[in-house]
Order: C-alpha cells, then sequence, then structure tokens
DNA sequence: GGATTAATTGAACGATGTTAAGCTGTCAAG
DNA sequence: CTTGACAGCTTAACATCGTTCAATTAATCC
C-alpha cells in the first residue's frame, strides 16, 4: 500500500489527538503508517511541511459546503459563523491553534473563502481595502483566542493541576490592590469559552458596522 | 556572581534575537553565563519555567510607568496604547509574541495593569463584566496578529524566500476565479504592520464603544 | 574549624529531527 | 528476456536536545 503526503498528515492529525503536538514525533508517525522513519522524508521535506499539510487540511476542513450567504442571511451573521466554526474547527485537535498560528496555508481552500468573503462585505457595503484588512482582524482574534483557550484547557502543565485555576489565582491577589481585578476574575480568565469568543466576536462584527455607517 | 533566575531569564532574551526561539537552548544560555547547563536547573525547574520567567520580564516591560489616564486622556486612546505598547515590545525580540502565547504570566506588573484597565473603563461608564470581557478580546487580538507578523517576518521559513512573498503568491493565484483575493492581496498579507494593527485596534474600539452607547 | 547547605560540575540517558547509503521491487526500453 | 532506471523503503548513524544523577566545590553558620 502506497504512502502519500496527504496520508502522513490524517495520520498525524489523528495521533495529535493522543499526544498532542509536542509528542508528536516523526518515529510516532511512522510507526503508526507501519514505516521506518526516514520513510517519511520521501513524501515530506521537513516536520514543518508535514505541519503545514496538516494545518492545510484542518483549515479547509473548517470550509467544507461553504457558499455565499443565503438571501435572508445578513453579512455579519455569515462572517461570524464562519471564525465560530473555525474555532470549532481548531477545538477540535489537541493544540489545534498552535500548530496552526504562524505556518503558511496553501490550500486553495483558503483563497476560496476569503474571496467568497470579501464577496459577501462587498455585496454589503463594505469598500474592498476595508474588507480585506477586517478579515485578519477577525481571523487574529480568532487563532490567539484558540490558542490561550486550548493552553488553559491542555495537559501541558501537567496533570497536577495548572497555574490558571481561578481559587488559586483569587488566592494569591491582594483585595486591597486589585478589587475589580478580583471581582472580574471568571471574566478576565473566561470560566465559558464560548460566551467569551461570541462577545468578541459581537464586539468586533459591532466595529465594522459602525464603520460601514460612516459612509 | 552569583546567578538568579532572573538574570538567566534576561540572558535568554539578549540570545533570543540572535538565534530564535527553536535556537535558544538550555545549553547556549548556560554557555553565554559561563556555566554547564546542569547549573541551570538549579534556579528553574525547567525549560518551560524559564520561558515563562521570560514572558513575564517582556510583558512587564511594556507596562514600565503605567498610570491611569489623564485628565484629557479619553479611555479608548488610553487602552489603545497600551496595546500597541505591548505588541511594539513584543517586537522587539524574535519570535517574541510565539514565546508568549499560551504562556502563563505570573508577574504581578499583569494584574496591576489589568486593574488599572478595568477601573479606566469603569470610569468611563462600561459595566464590570463587560470591562473584564473585552480586555481579552484586544489581547488574542493583539497576540494573534503580532505571531503572524513575526512569522512572516522572521526567519523560520530560511533566507531562500518565505512563502508569504506577495509575487510568489500572486503568481499562483487564477485571476478568474479569485480576483478580489488577488486586488486585496497587499491588504490581506498586510505589507505595513503598523496601519494594518491600527485598524484592527479600531474596529474593536468602536465595536466597544458602540456597546457602550447602547446604555 | 567543622558541619551544613547552596551551587556547580561531569558524565550520562533517552529521545529528537535529519542525512547518507544501500536494498527491493516495478516497469519501460533495448 | 535482460537491463537499467527510478520510486519507495530500510538500516545505521550523526548531532543535538532537555533532563537526571552522583560527585564535587563554594559559601555560610554555629
Amino acid at each position: 500500500m502506497k504512502i502519500t503526503a496527504e496520508e502522513i498528515a490524517r495520520t498525524s492529525l489523528r495521533l495529535l489527538n493522543e499526544v498532542g503536538l509536542d509528542g508528536l514525533t516523526m518515529r510516532l508517525v511512522a510507526r503508526e503508517l507501519g514505516v521506518q522513519a526516514p520513510a517519511l522524508y520521501w513524501h515530506v521535506k521537513n516536520k514543518q511541511e508535514l505541519l503545514d499539510v496538516m494545518t492545510g487540511i484542518v483549515f479547509a476542513e473548517s470550509t467544507v459546503g461553504l457558499e455565499l450567504p443565503g438571501r435572508g442571511t445578513p453579512w455579519d451573521e455569515w462572517l461570524a459563523d464562519r471564525f465560530r466554526l473555525l474555532r470549532r474547527t481548531m477545538l477540535c485537535y489537541r493544540d489545534g491553534a498552535r500548530m496552526m498560528a504562524g505556518t503558511h496555508v496553501t490550500d486553495p481552500a483558503i483563497f476560496r473563502t476569503t474571496e467568497l468573503a470579501l464577496r459577501t462585505l462587498g455585496d454589503a457595503g463594505f469598500p474592498l481595502d476595508v474588507a480585506a484588512r477586517s478579515l485578519p482582524t477577525l481571523l487574529h482574534y480568532t487563532i490567539g483566542f484558540t490558542i490561550e483557550e486550548q493552553a488553559r484547557t491542555g495537559e501541558a502543565y501537567g496533570e497536577a493541576g495548572n497555574p490558571y485555576q481561578e481559587g488559586l489565582l483569587a488566592a494569591s491577589l491582594d483585595p486591597g490592590r486589585f478589587p475589580l481585578t478580583l471581582r472580574a476574575l471568571h471574566h478576565l480568565f473566561d470560566d465559558d469559552g464560548d460566551a467569551s469568543f461570541e462577545y468578541g466576536l459581537r464586539i468586533i462584527l459591532d466595529g465594522m458596522r459602525a464603520l460601514l455607517k460612516e459612509d
């Protein structure tokens, strides 16, 4: 049975959920494929390139079936759904956001998504340059958010209690010096990831809407 | 001459600019300090803990001299300056944003900053919970933005041309399928980091302002 | 000054990404 | 039918990494 670069990447993604990004080694991937480690280098230049392919797959996965918004769908709902789905997809893989951060996506799916988004925003009345600068803003927010979300959730800090536990944090804060911080702790280090993400999303979309009304 | 954990971290930060995050090894740090590698483990539990201390220093560096906004300073300008400075500081260190992403900051400077920000927003009329959810939004945007900015600028992809070069990208795009993407390329993969960051910042602050007027 | 603790060393372990050289099959050209 | 060529894989090895352990020096305290 032949092995392709994509099959290697898909196997790696499956393994990612078991061992995490730091535990994902070339030897492990090779063993899972019933092959020796150096064999991978026939299909893939680097480990970095393998990660790039993996990232491309995940990104493409978050855009399956994507179409322009239907007649009744407003631009902001359509856009929000796009990034909700991106976050959801990244959450499906351990360290998914950290993996995607800063890696180069070559998958053509990303261009199709971008094109559809630019069209949607254009139809809504946004000038092209405004639309083109808004998308990265949403993307960076989504990735930054999910990185921290997974860092807090993940077991990178060992099973023996990670330092983000609210109780530990609250106990170390001087109520005299940081009264507001203390009261807002559960919102600052969000206990509810969905609600917090939704909130940031809404702020950004509101900001875009404000920009739209200006003209 | 004695060695402290902080001195190790400061030396590591100096080295970071020469070798990058992936090139930063315990042996290298030790050599720079005129010491053998295992000596570091007397002052620092892990490499991860070393990175945490480094992150704390960088963060603290971005908050020196921070005070509540003066009488004439509006809340949004004050807040924007906070995150401009954070980005600027991260840009001072190679892979600075990637280093900070997901690492736990214990430095008390972060709590003071948070407290001042919550106070500023409270004085401007924001309810505490709204203020507390806005700060992470700005933080995640800033970190996500800077990670990608440094990934594009950095030499992680070797000196032989990184794949983000606009020319290469433009040539690989079908003008029939992706006309808007093609026209907006220089805004999507921002040639001007400052302007792009400013833009996202403004959107988010506008969104917060819109939320303020609602009540 | 002797004992106790703090700080460092040297040697080593296991694991990692990656390279180099060689083996095995498939398959087309002579 | 033979003979290359080449894709695909293996075995062996290299350099380097984070980290641990026992032994050793340096500093401190009674």
